[in-house]
DNA sequence: TGCTTGACTTCGAGTGAGTCGAAGATGTTA
DNA sequence: TAACATCTTCGACTCACTCGAAGTCAAGCA
């Protein structure tokens, strides 16, 4: 099975320019046909869902890219990918640490409105100084 | 307690250049000395935790201006405020369950590359067509 | 007094990861 | 043959910074 640019773009929902991007940037390998077209198979949806995630993760075009040329020199390289996944997934238990504390942060916001339009505590929305308090943020800081 | 932008950036780490940039954009109000220079105080110092965590919840500097003139204009609009932040709660929980399954699945594949080097399973680098397989994803996708 | 230092100012350019649109080539269909 | 759909490359735009250059200003020192 191939695809087309097209076809590719909206069986992974992403858009064509996102797609030729990656491919300019050697992330995504693809074949050409004859008149210069990009023709991608089933190893191509396999790679760009990798790269959806990885992406997500937080992790930049070039070194997603080097994980590629790493994946593409075969079993040579296994120690060194199994290193970059492991450093990767620190950072994506910091990433999971801070969307906690920013849940968090939001609902004491909501809580903080909700407070006030109820009336269970005063409004603090700052007059004097034509200003209001942004309440101030209590997401880990002191 | 005054501040200079030097001061207020090294006390919120952040480069200078983002505290003029947020000051520019209208995010964070500041007035000036006789010299035109930035003049921050601790009020400023409460604005910019907020912006800190609004921009950590992904929100724009756009939306965060908005939000920053909604509170100047005083308590007339506390619900718009409210409303401002249930929505983003709502992105709030949705990143935190992505943050959840970007680690399960860089997990998945720590695991993997270890299963491989300690002989559990076979390696899987695609020689063939020269290109390792990228383990294919498993967050979410069918 | 002049000179250096250092922190400030604005402005314009660069970056990363797309996002968009224009201009041109090719293939299919009416 | 013309219209069209789809592809190609290329250059410009966006956003949120990030950086550096050039200029202003006050303080400290020979």
């Amino acid at each position: 099975m191939t695809y087309t640019v097209k076809q590719i773009s909206e069986k992974m929902e992403l858009t064509e320019h996102t797609v030729r991007f990656y491919t300019d940037k050697g992330l995504l390998p693809c074949k050409r046909d004859k008149n210069n077209r990009r023709i991608f198979d089933d190893e191509s949806i396999s790679w760009l869902r990798t790269i959806q995630c990885l992406r997500k993760c937080g992790i930049s075009i070039e070194d997603i890219r080097a994980y590629s040329a790493l994946c593409m020199e075969g079993s040579s390289t296994l120690k060194a990918r199994y290193e970059f996944m492991k450093s990767h997934r620190e950072l994506a238990f910091k990433r999971l640490e801070e969307a906690r504390e920013l849940v968090s942060y939001m609902e004491h916001k909501v809580r903080h409105y909700e407070d006030i339009l109820e009336g269970r505590v005063p409004d603090d929305t700052n007059p004097s100084a034509k200003n209001g308090s942004p309440h101030i943020c209590t997401c880990g800081d002191p």
